[in-house]
DNA sequence: CGAGGTGCATCAGTGCCATAATACAGCCAT
DNA sequence: ATGGCTGTATTATGGCACTGATGCACCTCG
């Protein structure tokens, strides 16, 4: 969202939407750090920093010497939890926005 | 929004829903850059560089010794300046989060 | 003129972020 | 065992944004 957002949680943001649609199915190795870090033009660091975000909070499992593979309803359970998340701090400033500004969401939600 | 986003930035925020809202109608004098630095237990340069982005769309007078003021017609310029940029930049990324976690705005639009 | 209110400029301190260079630890195919 | 792939730890460095303290320039009012 933000562009000055910081590059390693630009990074998650982008890895938890592939884990969501499925681009990295349960099951499939992450690209490893080095890999991922020579596609995007980041640091093997920082990228190594995005993934550790999803150790925590236990949506992927290390096999170490290995790689990193999505467990079992990590979709699912993130979906979850981005939703939940979504709608408790972000939507109703959202919401609260919009109606300073005169929007309705029902009226943009056809087309944009 | 983000609890991480520079002071600066939520004082404009905040003070651009005040002008918005006709806290501070067309033709008053905003809060000095002291006098609101103390209300919200902030540095007055903080302060100022919140105002400082005003300044630059010319939506605020300064008078300098004396006070800025808001202009006239301040509050729908900011309205629409801020409908445009929320529709252009924010909307659209909300919408494909949205969807992505299987969500609609029309469900929401009622109530939150 | 002086006092007290304005905004503004300058300088310095602080912390986060990103990068880099190495080195280490684990696994696997050959 | 060896080479090559994984992730991880350490340390150092540069950049940048944010914040803060101080002092100055300007205006109004008595």
């Amino acid at each position: 969202m933000n562009p000055n957002r910081p590059v390693y949680l630009k990074l998650r943001d982008q890895i938890a939407a592939a884990i969501i649609d499925g681009v990295y199915p349960e099951g499939a190795m992450l690209p490893s750090v080095r890999a991922l870090a020579a596609e995007q033009g980041a640091n093997p660091l920082t990228v190594a920093k995005a993934y550790q975000q999803f150790q925590n909070d236990g949506l992927v499992e290390v096999q170490r010497g290995v790689g990193m593979y999505v467990v079992r309803g990590a979709a699912d359970r993130l979906r979850a939890a981005e939703r939940e998340a979504f709608l408790r701090v972000e939507w109703p400033e959202i919401r609260s926005r919009m109606a300073r500004l005169g929007l309705d969401p029902a009226d943009l939600a056809p087309a944009s």
